[in-house]
DNA sequence: AAGATTATGTAGATCGGTCTAGAGAGGAAT
DNA sequence: ATTCCTCTCTAGACCGATCTACATAATCTT
Protein backbone atom coordinates (compact mmCIF):
# COMPACT_ATOMS: atom_id res chain seq x y z
CA UNK A 1 0.00 0.00 0.00
CA UNK A 2 3.07 2.16 -0.69
CA UNK A 3 0.59 4.19 -3.13
CA UNK A 4 -2.10 5.22 -0.83
CA UNK A 5 1.05 6.58 1.31
CA UNK A 6 2.27 8.48 -1.12
CA UNK A 7 -0.62 10.05 -2.31
CA UNK A 8 -1.69 11.12 0.88
CA UNK A 9 1.87 12.37 1.44
CA UNK A 10 1.69 14.50 -2.09
CA UNK A 11 -1.55 16.03 -1.27
CA UNK A 12 -0.46 17.08 1.49
CA UNK A 13 2.56 18.67 -0.08
CA UNK A 14 0.11 20.04 -2.50
CA UNK A 15 -1.80 21.77 -0.27
CA UNK A 16 0.67 22.76 1.93
CA UNK A 17 2.39 24.56 -1.31
CA UNK A 18 -0.66 26.50 -2.31
CA UNK A 19 -1.62 27.78 1.06
CA UNK A 20 1.80 28.77 1.84
CA UNK A 21 2.39 31.17 -1.78
CA UNK A 22 -1.50 32.93 -0.78
CA UNK A 23 -0.44 33.70 3.17
CA UNK A 24 2.96 32.95 3.95
CA UNK A 25 4.15 30.46 6.62
CA UNK A 26 2.73 31.98 9.76
CA UNK A 27 -0.40 32.66 8.00
CA UNK A 28 -0.81 28.65 6.85
CA UNK A 29 -2.12 26.69 9.75
CA UNK A 30 -1.72 22.74 9.86
CA UNK A 31 -5.50 22.54 10.91
CA UNK A 32 -6.51 24.07 7.13
CA UNK A 33 -3.46 22.02 5.26
CA UNK A 34 -5.28 18.93 6.67
CA UNK A 35 -8.77 20.04 5.78
CA UNK A 36 -7.55 21.38 2.01
CA UNK A 37 -5.83 17.62 1.85
CA UNK A 38 -8.05 16.15 3.60
CA UNK A 39 -5.49 13.87 5.36
CA UNK A 40 -5.77 13.02 9.34
CA UNK A 41 -3.36 14.76 11.81
CA UNK A 42 -1.71 11.46 11.92
CA UNK A 43 -0.72 11.25 8.51
CA UNK A 44 1.05 14.56 9.07
CA UNK A 45 3.34 13.70 11.40
CA UNK A 46 4.14 9.81 9.78
CA UNK A 47 5.18 11.18 6.95
CA UNK A 48 6.40 14.24 7.96
CA UNK A 49 7.97 13.72 11.18
CA UNK A 50 10.01 17.28 11.52
CA UNK A 51 6.86 18.81 11.88
CA UNK A 52 5.38 22.17 9.99
CA UNK A 53 8.70 23.12 9.19
CA UNK A 54 10.05 19.49 6.87
CA UNK A 55 6.32 20.50 5.20
CA UNK A 56 6.40 23.60 4.30
CA UNK A 57 10.17 22.98 3.17
CA UNK A 58 9.54 20.27 1.12
CA UNK A 59 6.57 22.04 -0.18
CA UNK A 60 9.20 24.71 -1.04
CA UNK A 61 11.19 22.17 -2.91
CA UNK A 62 8.31 21.45 -4.59
CA UNK A 63 7.09 24.37 -6.43
CA UNK A 64 11.06 24.97 -6.75
CA UNK A 65 11.43 22.23 -9.28
CA UNK A 66 8.31 23.03 -11.19
CA UNK A 67 9.32 26.68 -12.06
CA UNK A 68 12.42 24.21 -12.92
CA UNK A 69 10.47 22.51 -15.29
CA UNK A 70 8.38 25.50 -16.96
CA UNK A 71 11.72 27.50 -17.53
CA UNK A 72 12.97 24.34 -18.77
CA UNK A 73 9.86 23.86 -21.36
CA UNK A 74 10.35 27.95 -22.50
CA UNK A 75 13.97 27.26 -23.05
CA UNK A 76 13.12 24.48 -25.29
CA UNK A 77 10.61 26.90 -27.28
CA UNK A 78 11.99 30.67 -26.70
CA UNK A 79 14.36 31.51 -29.34
CA UNK A 80 16.58 33.83 -27.06
CA UNK A 81 16.43 34.67 -23.24
CA UNK A 82 13.95 37.94 -23.94
CA UNK A 83 11.48 35.69 -25.37
CA UNK A 84 11.93 33.02 -22.21
CA UNK A 85 11.82 36.02 -19.72
CA UNK A 86 8.53 37.33 -21.62
CA UNK A 87 6.86 34.35 -21.87
CA UNK A 88 7.77 33.24 -17.99
CA UNK A 89 6.53 36.71 -16.72
CA UNK A 90 3.54 36.56 -18.58
CA UNK A 91 2.55 33.19 -17.08
CA UNK A 92 3.49 34.32 -14.16
CA UNK A 93 0.88 37.09 -14.41
CA UNK A 94 -2.18 34.93 -15.92
CA UNK A 95 -1.55 32.61 -13.01
CA UNK A 96 -1.86 35.48 -10.22
CA UNK A 97 -4.60 37.33 -11.67
CA UNK A 98 -6.26 34.04 -12.26
CA UNK A 99 -5.48 33.20 -8.77
CA UNK A 100 -6.89 36.11 -7.57
CA UNK A 101 -4.23 37.37 -6.07
CA UNK A 102 -3.05 34.88 -3.99
CA UNK A 103 -0.68 33.59 -6.15
CA UNK A 104 2.60 35.24 -6.92
CA UNK A 105 6.12 33.77 -6.25
CA UNK A 106 5.86 30.33 -4.47
CA UNK A 107 9.20 31.28 -1.86
CA UNK A 108 9.05 34.83 -1.77
CA UNK A 109 6.79 35.29 1.03
CA UNK A 110 8.08 32.31 3.24
CA UNK A 111 11.88 33.36 1.92
CA UNK A 112 11.05 37.35 3.78
CA UNK A 113 9.51 35.95 7.11
CA UNK A 114 11.90 33.27 7.59
CA UNK A 115 15.05 34.96 6.66
CA UNK A 116 16.37 36.12 9.77
CA UNK A 117 14.27 33.83 12.12
CA UNK A 118 13.97 30.41 10.54
CA UNK A 119 17.61 28.95 10.35
CA UNK A 120 16.14 25.77 8.71
CA UNK A 121 14.00 27.24 5.77
CA UNK A 122 16.19 30.41 5.16
CA UNK A 123 19.08 28.35 3.27
CA UNK A 124 16.26 26.52 1.23
CA UNK A 125 14.40 29.44 -0.01
CA UNK A 126 17.89 30.58 -1.06
CA UNK A 127 18.97 27.47 -2.58
CA UNK A 128 16.05 27.89 -4.84
CA UNK A 129 16.90 31.50 -5.80
CA UNK A 130 20.20 30.66 -7.07
CA UNK A 131 18.74 27.16 -8.10
CA UNK A 132 16.58 29.57 -10.93
CA UNK A 133 19.81 31.64 -11.93
CA UNK A 134 21.04 29.20 -13.19
CA UNK A 135 19.47 28.15 -16.45
CA UNK A 136 18.63 32.41 -17.04
CA UNK A 137 22.13 32.34 -16.99
CA UNK A 138 22.34 29.67 -19.48
CA UNK A 139 20.19 31.26 -21.86
CA UNK A 140 21.80 34.80 -21.51
CA UNK A 141 25.29 33.19 -22.04
CA UNK A 142 23.75 31.59 -25.08
CA UNK A 143 22.57 34.98 -26.81
CA UNK A 144 26.30 36.34 -26.53
CA UNK A 145 26.73 37.80 -23.30
CA UNK A 146 30.17 36.73 -21.54
CA UNK A 147 29.65 34.98 -18.24
CA UNK A 148 30.27 37.52 -16.09
CA UNK A 149 27.70 39.27 -17.79
CA UNK A 150 25.26 36.81 -17.83
CA UNK A 151 25.41 35.72 -14.26
CA UNK A 152 24.91 39.67 -13.25
CA UNK A 153 22.31 40.00 -15.92
CA UNK A 154 20.53 36.92 -14.24
CA UNK A 155 20.43 38.24 -11.03
CA UNK A 156 18.79 41.15 -12.24
CA UNK A 157 16.16 39.60 -13.76
CA UNK A 158 14.75 37.35 -11.55
CA UNK A 159 14.93 40.58 -8.88
CA UNK A 160 12.58 42.36 -11.57
CA UNK A 161 10.23 39.49 -11.37
CA UNK A 162 9.99 39.20 -7.85
CA UNK A 163 9.91 42.57 -7.69
CA UNK A 164 7.45 43.30 -10.01
CA UNK A 165 4.86 40.14 -8.36
CA UNK A 166 5.40 42.20 -5.24
CA UNK A 167 4.21 45.01 -6.98
CA UNK A 168 1.83 43.61 -8.78
CA UNK A 169 0.10 41.51 -6.00
CA UNK A 170 0.46 44.51 -3.48
CA UNK A 171 -2.19 46.60 -6.08
CA UNK A 172 -3.98 43.95 -7.13
CA UNK A 173 -2.49 44.99 -10.68
CA UNK A 174 -1.16 43.46 -13.09
CA UNK A 175 0.07 46.37 -14.88
CA UNK A 176 3.47 46.45 -12.59
CA UNK A 177 4.17 43.26 -14.38
CA UNK A 178 3.63 44.64 -17.61
CA UNK A 179 5.25 47.66 -17.13
CA UNK A 180 8.78 46.05 -16.17
CA UNK A 181 8.20 43.26 -18.83
CA UNK A 182 8.36 46.37 -21.47
CA UNK A 183 11.28 47.43 -19.84
CA UNK A 184 13.10 43.47 -19.61
CA UNK A 185 12.42 43.44 -23.29
CA UNK A 186 14.48 47.07 -24.32
CA UNK A 187 16.99 45.41 -21.84
CA UNK A 188 17.48 41.88 -23.13
CA UNK A 189 16.31 43.10 -26.73
CA UNK A 190 19.71 45.05 -28.22
CA UNK A 191 22.63 42.95 -27.61
CA UNK B 1 -0.82 64.28 29.71
CA UNK B 2 -1.45 63.81 26.16
CA UNK B 3 2.53 64.04 25.84
CA UNK B 4 2.64 60.37 27.46
CA UNK B 5 -0.37 58.67 26.11
CA UNK B 6 1.17 60.02 22.72
CA UNK B 7 4.68 58.44 23.49
CA UNK B 8 2.89 54.79 24.19
CA UNK B 9 1.39 54.76 21.16
CA UNK B 10 4.27 55.83 18.88
CA UNK B 11 6.10 53.16 21.05
CA UNK B 12 3.31 50.69 20.10
CA UNK B 13 3.73 51.75 16.37
CA UNK B 14 7.87 51.87 16.57
CA UNK B 15 7.33 48.09 17.98
CA UNK B 16 5.26 46.52 15.58
CA UNK B 17 7.00 48.37 12.57
CA UNK B 18 10.01 46.69 13.33
CA UNK B 19 8.70 43.32 14.28
CA UNK B 20 6.44 43.19 11.09
CA UNK B 21 9.36 43.75 8.65
CA UNK B 22 11.21 41.24 10.44
CA UNK B 23 8.92 38.66 10.95
CA UNK B 24 5.33 39.46 8.47
CA UNK B 25 1.91 39.83 10.06
CA UNK B 26 1.18 36.57 10.73
CA UNK B 27 4.30 35.91 12.81
CA UNK B 28 4.27 38.97 14.86
CA UNK B 29 2.23 39.08 17.73
CA UNK B 30 0.83 41.14 20.11
CA UNK B 31 2.14 40.20 23.10
CA UNK B 32 5.96 40.11 21.48
CA UNK B 33 4.72 44.01 20.26
CA UNK B 34 3.63 44.75 23.59
CA UNK B 35 6.71 43.43 25.33
CA UNK B 36 8.94 45.26 23.24
CA UNK B 37 6.86 48.51 23.54
CA UNK B 38 6.66 48.10 27.11
CA UNK B 39 2.87 48.61 27.25
CA UNK B 40 0.52 47.09 28.61
CA UNK B 41 -2.13 45.48 26.78
CA UNK B 42 -4.68 47.90 27.79
CA UNK B 43 -3.17 50.73 26.33
CA UNK B 44 -2.96 49.05 22.64
CA UNK B 45 -6.82 48.76 22.50
CA UNK B 46 -7.14 52.12 23.96
CA UNK B 47 -5.20 53.24 21.32
CA UNK B 48 -6.03 51.58 18.65
CA UNK B 49 -9.66 50.44 18.87
CA UNK B 50 -9.43 48.33 15.78
CA UNK B 51 -7.10 45.76 17.14
CA UNK B 52 -4.11 44.62 14.83
CA UNK B 53 -5.31 45.77 11.76
CA UNK B 54 -5.12 49.14 12.87
CA UNK B 55 -2.10 48.96 14.86
CA UNK B 56 -0.07 47.31 11.56
CA UNK B 57 -1.99 49.53 8.86
CA UNK B 58 -0.45 52.81 10.86
CA UNK B 59 3.02 50.86 11.39
CA UNK B 60 3.09 50.40 7.95
CA UNK B 61 1.66 54.09 6.99
CA UNK B 62 4.84 55.75 9.08
CA UNK B 63 7.17 53.06 7.22
CA UNK B 64 5.92 54.34 4.17
CA UNK B 65 6.42 57.77 5.48
CA UNK B 66 9.94 57.49 6.98
CA UNK B 67 11.20 56.29 3.66
CA UNK B 68 9.35 59.24 1.93
CA UNK B 69 12.18 61.30 4.00
CA UNK B 70 14.90 59.30 3.20
CA UNK B 71 13.70 59.77 -0.76
CA UNK B 72 13.44 63.42 0.02
CA UNK B 73 17.01 64.03 1.33
CA UNK B 74 18.64 61.87 -1.10
CA UNK B 75 16.28 63.93 -3.69
CA UNK B 76 18.29 67.63 -2.53
CA UNK B 77 22.01 66.30 -2.58
CA UNK B 78 22.12 63.51 -5.21
CA UNK B 79 22.82 65.17 -8.83
CA UNK B 80 20.82 62.79 -11.25
CA UNK B 81 18.46 60.00 -10.82
CA UNK B 82 21.21 57.00 -10.83
CA UNK B 83 22.54 58.89 -7.99
CA UNK B 84 19.72 58.75 -6.08
CA UNK B 85 18.69 55.65 -6.60
CA UNK B 86 22.05 53.90 -5.95
CA UNK B 87 22.49 55.90 -2.76
CA UNK B 88 18.92 54.32 -1.67
CA UNK B 89 19.95 50.93 -2.83
CA UNK B 90 23.07 51.33 -0.49
CA UNK B 91 21.27 52.30 2.48
CA UNK B 92 19.01 49.66 2.59
CA UNK B 93 21.45 47.18 1.98
CA UNK B 94 23.74 48.21 4.87
CA UNK B 95 20.11 48.30 7.16
CA UNK B 96 19.62 45.30 5.91
CA UNK B 97 22.78 43.60 7.27
CA UNK B 98 23.42 45.96 10.17
CA UNK B 99 19.89 44.29 11.21
CA UNK B 100 21.23 40.37 10.77
CA UNK B 101 18.92 40.34 7.55
CA UNK B 102 15.67 41.31 9.77
CA UNK B 103 15.20 43.93 7.92
CA UNK B 104 14.42 44.74 4.00
CA UNK B 105 11.69 46.59 2.99
CA UNK B 106 9.22 47.40 5.95
CA UNK B 107 6.03 46.72 3.39
CA UNK B 108 6.71 43.71 0.93
CA UNK B 109 6.47 40.76 3.69
CA UNK B 110 2.82 41.82 4.88
CA UNK B 111 2.06 42.70 1.44
CA UNK B 112 2.53 39.61 -0.11
CA UNK B 113 0.70 37.90 3.27
CA UNK B 114 -2.62 40.06 2.76
CA UNK B 115 -2.79 40.31 -1.07
CA UNK B 116 -5.89 37.81 -0.98
CA UNK B 117 -6.53 37.66 2.60
CA UNK B 118 -7.09 41.13 4.33
CA UNK B 119 -8.99 43.77 2.54
CA UNK B 120 -7.90 46.43 5.07
CA UNK B 121 -4.23 46.16 4.76
CA UNK B 122 -3.77 45.46 1.16
CA UNK B 123 -4.83 48.94 0.00
CA UNK B 124 -2.73 50.25 2.34
CA UNK B 125 0.40 48.72 1.06
CA UNK B 126 -0.64 49.02 -2.36
CA UNK B 127 -0.77 52.63 -1.91
CA UNK B 128 2.77 53.08 -0.10
CA UNK B 129 4.48 51.52 -3.52
CA UNK B 130 2.43 53.70 -5.66
CA UNK B 131 3.53 56.98 -3.36
CA UNK B 132 7.09 55.86 -3.77
CA UNK B 133 6.68 55.63 -7.22
CA UNK B 134 6.17 59.52 -7.64
CA UNK B 135 9.73 61.01 -6.40
CA UNK B 136 11.31 58.31 -8.54
CA UNK B 137 9.31 59.18 -11.62
CA UNK B 138 9.83 63.10 -10.85
CA UNK B 139 14.04 62.29 -10.66
CA UNK B 140 13.45 60.52 -13.62
CA UNK B 141 12.13 63.40 -15.69
CA UNK B 142 14.45 66.21 -14.38
CA UNK B 143 16.95 63.79 -16.26
CA UNK B 144 15.28 64.18 -19.06
CA UNK B 145 13.22 61.16 -19.80
CA UNK B 146 9.42 61.82 -20.83
CA UNK B 147 6.60 61.34 -18.48
CA UNK B 148 5.49 57.71 -19.80
CA UNK B 149 9.02 56.38 -19.73
CA UNK B 150 9.68 58.14 -16.51
CA UNK B 151 6.32 56.06 -14.99
CA UNK B 152 7.48 52.82 -16.63
CA UNK B 153 11.17 53.05 -15.74
CA UNK B 154 10.51 54.45 -11.42
CA UNK B 155 8.30 51.05 -11.91
CA UNK B 156 10.68 49.16 -13.15
CA UNK B 157 13.22 50.32 -10.62
CA UNK B 158 10.95 49.68 -7.75
CA UNK B 159 10.45 46.55 -8.84
CA UNK B 160 14.26 45.63 -9.33
CA UNK B 161 14.95 47.11 -5.79
CA UNK B 162 11.89 44.84 -4.23
CA UNK B 163 13.71 42.06 -5.82
CA UNK B 164 16.37 42.52 -4.77
CA UNK B 165 15.69 42.75 -1.15
CA UNK B 166 13.66 39.81 -1.63
CA UNK B 167 16.81 37.95 -2.99
CA UNK B 168 19.38 39.50 -0.79
CA UNK B 169 17.62 38.29 2.56
CA UNK B 170 16.59 35.13 1.00
CA UNK B 171 20.58 34.42 0.70
CA UNK B 172 21.51 36.30 3.55
CA UNK B 173 24.00 37.90 1.05
CA UNK B 174 24.22 41.38 0.02
CA UNK B 175 25.72 40.16 -2.93
CA UNK B 176 22.11 40.51 -4.94
CA UNK B 177 21.86 44.02 -4.33
CA UNK B 178 25.62 45.09 -5.70
CA UNK B 179 24.88 43.25 -8.39
CA UNK B 180 21.20 44.44 -9.46
CA UNK B 181 22.99 47.81 -8.92
CA UNK B 182 25.48 47.91 -11.33
CA UNK B 183 22.74 46.83 -13.79
CA UNK B 184 20.47 49.56 -12.44
CA UNK B 185 24.02 51.98 -12.97
CA UNK B 186 24.09 51.39 -16.66
CA UNK B 187 19.89 51.24 -17.23
CA UNK B 188 20.28 55.25 -15.88
CA UNK B 189 24.07 55.97 -16.80
CA UNK B 190 23.16 56.31 -20.59
CA UNK B 191 20.34 58.54 -21.06
C1' DA C 1 -14.25 65.88 39.76
C1' DA C 2 -13.73 64.23 35.02
C1' DG C 3 -11.60 62.36 31.31
C1' DA C 4 -7.58 60.11 29.54
C1' DT C 5 -4.45 56.46 30.06
C1' DT C 6 -2.55 52.49 32.15
C1' DA C 7 -2.64 48.03 34.31
C1' DT C 8 -4.21 43.38 34.70
C1' DG C 9 -7.18 39.43 34.25
C1' DT C 10 -9.56 36.52 31.50
C1' DA C 11 -12.39 34.51 27.67
C1' DG C 12 -12.64 31.72 23.68
C1' DA C 13 -10.42 30.10 19.84
C1' DT C 14 -6.63 28.18 17.50
C1' DC C 15 -1.95 27.01 17.30
C1' DG C 16 1.76 23.10 16.52
C1' DG C 17 2.77 18.80 18.34
C1' DT C 18 2.18 14.16 20.59
C1' DC C 19 -0.10 10.01 21.75
C1' DT C 20 -2.61 5.69 21.29
C1' DA C 21 -5.59 2.75 18.81
C1' DG C 22 -6.96 0.46 14.83
C1' DA C 23 -7.59 -0.24 9.81
C1' DG C 24 -5.72 -2.38 5.87
C1' DA C 25 -2.40 -4.40 2.59
C1' DG C 26 1.45 -7.80 1.55
C1' DG C 27 4.27 -11.74 2.66
C1' DA C 28 5.27 -16.14 5.02
C1' DA C 29 4.02 -20.40 6.71
C1' DT C 30 1.27 -24.27 6.72
C1' DA D 1 -5.68 -21.28 -0.38
C1' DT D 2 -6.12 -19.73 3.96
C1' DT D 3 -4.47 -18.11 8.11
C1' DC D 4 -1.73 -15.12 10.59
C1' DC D 5 1.71 -11.83 11.33
C1' DT D 6 3.90 -7.49 10.46
C1' DC D 7 4.34 -3.05 9.18
C1' DT D 8 2.66 1.09 6.97
C1' DC D 9 -0.58 4.37 7.31
C1' DT D 10 -4.82 6.51 9.01
C1' DA D 11 -7.82 8.30 12.52
C1' DG D 12 -8.86 11.39 15.98
C1' DA D 13 -8.56 12.67 20.80
C1' DC D 14 -5.74 15.45 23.58
C1' DC D 15 -1.96 18.63 25.45
C1' DG D 16 0.12 22.96 26.77
C1' DA D 17 1.03 27.20 24.75
C1' DT D 18 -0.26 31.21 22.40
C1' DC D 19 -3.28 34.02 19.92
C1' DT D 20 -6.57 38.29 19.57
C1' DA D 21 -9.86 40.62 21.85
C1' DC D 22 -12.47 42.43 25.59
C1' DA D 23 -13.75 43.86 30.51
C1' DT D 24 -12.88 46.12 34.58
C1' DA D 25 -10.43 48.67 37.88
C1' DA D 26 -6.66 51.65 39.21
C1' DT D 27 -3.94 55.63 38.21
C1' DC D 28 -2.61 59.91 36.36
C1' DT D 29 -3.39 64.64 34.40
C1' DT D 30 -5.77 68.75 34.03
Amino acid sequence: MAVKGDETRARLIEAARTLVEAKGYHGTGLNEVLAVAGAPRGSLYHHFPGGKDQLVGEALAAAGREVDGIVGELTATAPTSRELVLALLEGLADRMVAAGYAKGCPVATVALEVASTNDHLQPICGGIYTGWQRPLADALRADGHDAAEADELAVTVLALIEGALVLARAGRSRIPIEQTGRRIAKLLGTD
